[in-house]
DNA sequence: AACTGGTTTAACCAAAGGGTTAAATTAAAT
DNA sequence: ATTTAATTTAACCCTTTGGTTAAACCAGTT
């Protein structure tokens, strides 16, 4: 067998993840983990000494996946309409190659709420930039003043929200074709910004 | 102590609910819920013979609750913008009512995803109408094309999102402040309404 | 007075599961 | 050749936990 010790730690924590994010916290088994990484419980120990930091490590890796970028993303945008096509679209594409984020993240939001909500305030995110750049267009007459807390929320609900509800979406409103939900996704955030554009921008049409 | 077996099978279904709320199935304990309910560990089982068949009758309870009242509304409703009108209303007012049945169901069906979805096409809840509602005024020169599909799962996700993560508005968006975030479900089901009408509806504005 | 069913008490069982330990093995580094 | 650290094996410990059992208790009911 190899020797080496970066390779399984990193083989572990891959595994981890699987695990978590597939039983979560409660749900999970360290056995199961060892044999997703094909180690043993002995040494799965001798890397991360309990489950809880395990655990830790996991959730930081993923957390930092699901917001690194959103950070300058807002730091570098100048309007109001930059900053939904580049957000949705960075954001849903994300979310498209990590799926399980959003579940993830959210179970762990009601074990450890002031956890989670630390790591997202650490993050860099300036939700105050966010709200001027749509209060700084707001006196403008082709714009509709909705409070711009709401339509951050829409925003992300709307980006979020399929992810979480996947299994819904596909057996209810696609009849258990998944083909069909992935193609939803893919127009997704296309639809998401020129719905909100539409919403916000009363000169949408011309 | 009283002897009302009616009572006691209510007061178990109580205490096991605000259990398996709170910690999920996996993370409650038997033991917490015969706690909960002022009785002990023997009776519960006398009443309910495994916790799988407890949680069930509690998930069974907690979800019908959940769509009751969704599918009279869809059968009576006449037109797209009634539609989104009243769906809102009453379904934010209701979540208010009861903020913890979003992420309840959504643990659930994380862990038995077609039990979840067979529950919903059970329950009498007509997409194809809300479909048709959408498609059929499409053709109007006032509206928007967007896909009806999108459009329900925004309305849907603009809704329930919020309190799925409630404590991340709580904690980053309203810094703390519980009651701002109370004062704006307040406003929510209002907003959403607008927003949708905004997005669809040309005129909205006259 | 005898019976019945809800209820308690308290001990118990078996399985699961997190975590430990000690001894042996392997492979690379010195 | 010796040391060192990674790894395996396999047994073990302890606690938690779902679930059971048996005996007794307490209300009404008959």
């Amino acid at each position: 067998m190899e020797n080496n010790p970066e390779n399984t730690e990193a083989k572990i924590v891959e595994a981890a993840k699987s695990v978590f994010i597939l039983k979560g916290f409660d749900g999970a088994r360290m056995q199961e983990i060892a044999d997703e990484a094909n180690i043993n419980k002995a040494l799965l120990h001798y890397y991360f000494r309990s489950k809880d930091k395990l655990f830790k490590r996991v959730f930081h890796d993923i957390f930092s996946q699901s917001v690194s970028g959103v950070a300058a993303l807002v730091r570098n945008a100048t309007s109001f309409e930059e900053l939904i096509n580049t957000f949705v679209e960075f954001y849903v594409g994300m979310l498209k190659a990590r799926p399980y984020l959003p579940n993830f993240i959210l179970h762990e939001l009601n074990r450890n709420p002031e956890i989670v909500v630390d790591l997202i305030k650490g993050s860099g995110i300036e939700k105050n930039k966010m709200m001027e750049l749509i209060i700084q267009e707001s006196g403008r007459s082709d714009i509709r003043e909705f409070n711009p807390i709401h339509i951050i929320v829409n925003v992300l609900a709307m980006s979020i929200f399929p992810f979480v509800a996947a299994p819904i979406l596909t057996g209810f409103i696609f009849d258990g074709n998944k083909d069909a939900f992935d193609c939803f996704i893919d127009e997704r955030s296309q639809h998401i910004s020129s719905f909100v554009k539409a919403a916000v921008f009363k000169n949408f049409d011309k």
